[in-house]
DNA sequence: AAATTTAACTAAAACGTTTTCGTAAAATTT
DNA sequence: AAATTTTACGAAAACGTTTTAGTTAAATTT
């Protein structure tokens, strides 16, 4: 029989005793020295079988460290390298599908190349974004990698960044950039997305077609909302505002959905997200369209929802994983060898689009 | 006019060469004490706003500290203390919505008490559990907050965690727990989730009641799957192992669910995840069934999907960020006053279900 | 004026490594 | 046998803090 409370904020709370067993504490190299009868040096040599001792001090040493199973202890190491091999991850969101894939591809490389990472989530907020940038940049990482915040491209407000890079700590922005950061960066052409998205609406006899975009300080979005314009101009279409349905934040808003559905008479859409791609198929589903047949959906970031919705939407890609592992491939280098000249590279990953039945084939 | 290579595994390069600007290099006690003809000692305790130092030189220190913006390192002070305000997350997957909400609530609470958060992914594998997990152990992180890889359930093999508790090192698990492994635990009543599922169904007046489920050595798996079953018997319907139809791994298997639909008349199902609810369900819209009318979903872990499925998949849900948080406080407890006694504690949340089109209401 | 207290500071150890420089003793060369 | 080289090890500094235990000089008390 099940317990009975349905009450989410209700929990069990199941408690057991134990009598608290000896720590068996982490070993040092002075432990293993005084157990020996030998000097520090001579263990950390023997650990790391220099030439300078003695093949039977050597085994007793390793031997040793064995049988306690010494590990070096990391904090230590970092203070006496001036190297911690950690990378700081800022990113805006951690629930979010993109930047999530972009976190794996980085940490996959990373966790290769004997890094751990350390991730804080700004939430959006420059604030966050600036405390946890100086808080990590205080000696606990190596190198940072890190897409802006909405707060931070709304303040347009880089100090930030540039504190640390002047420090000379490498800085590797992706996806959200800024074009007056001097640093490498790694993005997707996504002009080039709605262009080619826009082009494949236009191939397929569609006339009026709509973008739904969010605010313009997003860097991607306006990148975005450029390609939907020139695709339609290089191919003699009205480039109409009318058309633009632009949403004041991330929330989704039925209401505009309604009313813009209502107002203009479209037969292909354009989204730079999937969130606002779903609604609206639902919407217009619901007025009893059919899709792809009378109205046409592209979305931006081929995530779950684009394969999962029903039909699927068509999705331009934007290659998450791999774009974390250039950056942070490019980070790593940057940290390993800190050259002389400041060379800042920027690579502009191409998106694919990914055909679905929102789109005639 | 956009570029024209449409392979998204050519990218572009935009290289950018600036002459190297002088590092401003962080300041060290030891600087501000040179600088201004006073002891490192003198530095530190003026900057701490000791009582015994002359409010004179206490100006003057805290001022030169000011102007040259000094923060202490944070690694010199990991040593110093034997704490790093580090805690180490060890999730078998990122790109997860479950995981990733669990962990927002984790980053949110370490961060409000100023904590960083390192995550490492052991993709599902015991090897690189292991791995990450010893590399973290030598002093990297204050404590461990996991969920078990897949692999290491399987391999039934908790050494190395017994390892790091005996260090003194404190773990909480969640959601994916071991009964044998001596530490915190927070996990979700999963056969309680289940059970409420089954028994809603039986409600709306369901027969045939399928479970789609994974293998018995994932413990959730096995949990749901239990409370199926004395939900059933608690109604005094047949228990029917022809109604479970059990995934070999988390790739999806269109034929088995074809043949499982195709063999068995059912007219709910309750899915131990979102993915093969909203496979199945497709499968039999296909088959031209009305969902709910003639069949009717439930599926665990109210996510991105269940959300916007259609119709809407009612879910079970996991409240994954109030969990992180509490797994968050009660590591960092354990962290900051670590009692004499050994006292163990495993919270039980309640889960919910969310009430979709998938159901009838 | 001598003894004591207080104020204001410094030296040094400690955290756990790595690494440079020394130095005895042993082995080798003259 | 004396001079030189090699072998095998240790002392100490360094990384950047914090903290304990001094140590002066000035101020106060007797």
């Amino acid at each position: 029989m099940c317990p009975t409370s349905a009450n989410a904020f209700v929990f069990l709370l199941v408690y057991s005793l134990e009598k608290k067993t000896p720590l068996k504490r982490k070993i040092t190299l002075k432990h293993i020295a005084r157990e020996l009868g030998v000097s520090i040096s001579t263990v950390s040599k023997a650990l790391k079988n220099s030439e300078e001792i003695g093949s039977d001090t050597k085994e007793k040493v390793q031997a040793f460290a064995k049988l306690y199973n010494y590990k070096p202890n990391n904090i230590a190491i970092s203070l006496k390298n001036k190297r911690t091999k950690n990378i700081g991850v800022i990113i805006p969101d951690i629930v979010h599908h993109f930047f999530t894939t972009v976190f794996r591809g980085i940490e996959k490389y990373a966790n290769a190349k004997g890094y751990n990472v350390i991730v804080c989530v700004s939430d959006e907020s420059f604030d966050k974004e600036v405390i946890n940038m100086e808080l990590l940049a205080n000696g606990s990482i190596d190198g940072f990698i890190m897409a802006l915040s909405s707060g931070t491209q709304l303040k347009n407000d880089y100090n930030h960044l540039k504190e640390v890079t002047e420090q000379g700590i490498p800085l590797v922005l992706f996806d959200r950039v800024a074009e007056d950061i001097k640093c490498d960066k790694v993005i997707i052409n996504d002009k080039k997305g709605a262009y080619n998205a826009v082009t494949k609406f236009i191939k397929d006899g569609r006339k009026r077609i709509a973008l739904i975009t969010s605010e313009d300080y997003i860097s991607v979005s306006r990148e975005r909302a450029a390609g939907y314009k020139e695709a339609l101009l290089d191919n003699n279409i009205e480039y109409n505002e009318d058309l633009i349905l632009k949403f004041p934040s991330m929330e989704i808003n039925e209401n505009l959905i309604e009313d813009f559905f209502e107002r203009e008479k479209v037969d292909a859409v354009l989204s730079v997200n999937e969130i606002f791609a779903i609604h609206s198929m639902r919407y217009v589903q619901s007025k009893g369209l059919k899709i792809p047949e009378d109205i046409s959906f592209i979305g931006f970031t081929d995530g779950l929802l684009s394969k999962y919705a029903s039909p699927g939407l068509t999705a331009i890609a934007q290659h998450g994983e791999q774009m974390g592992e250039i950056a942070a491939e490019i980070l790593i280098d940057k940290v390993e060898n800190d050259m002389e000249e400041e060379t800042y590279v920027t690579r502009i990953l191409e998106p694919t689009l990914i055909e679905r039945g929102s789109t005639v084939n």
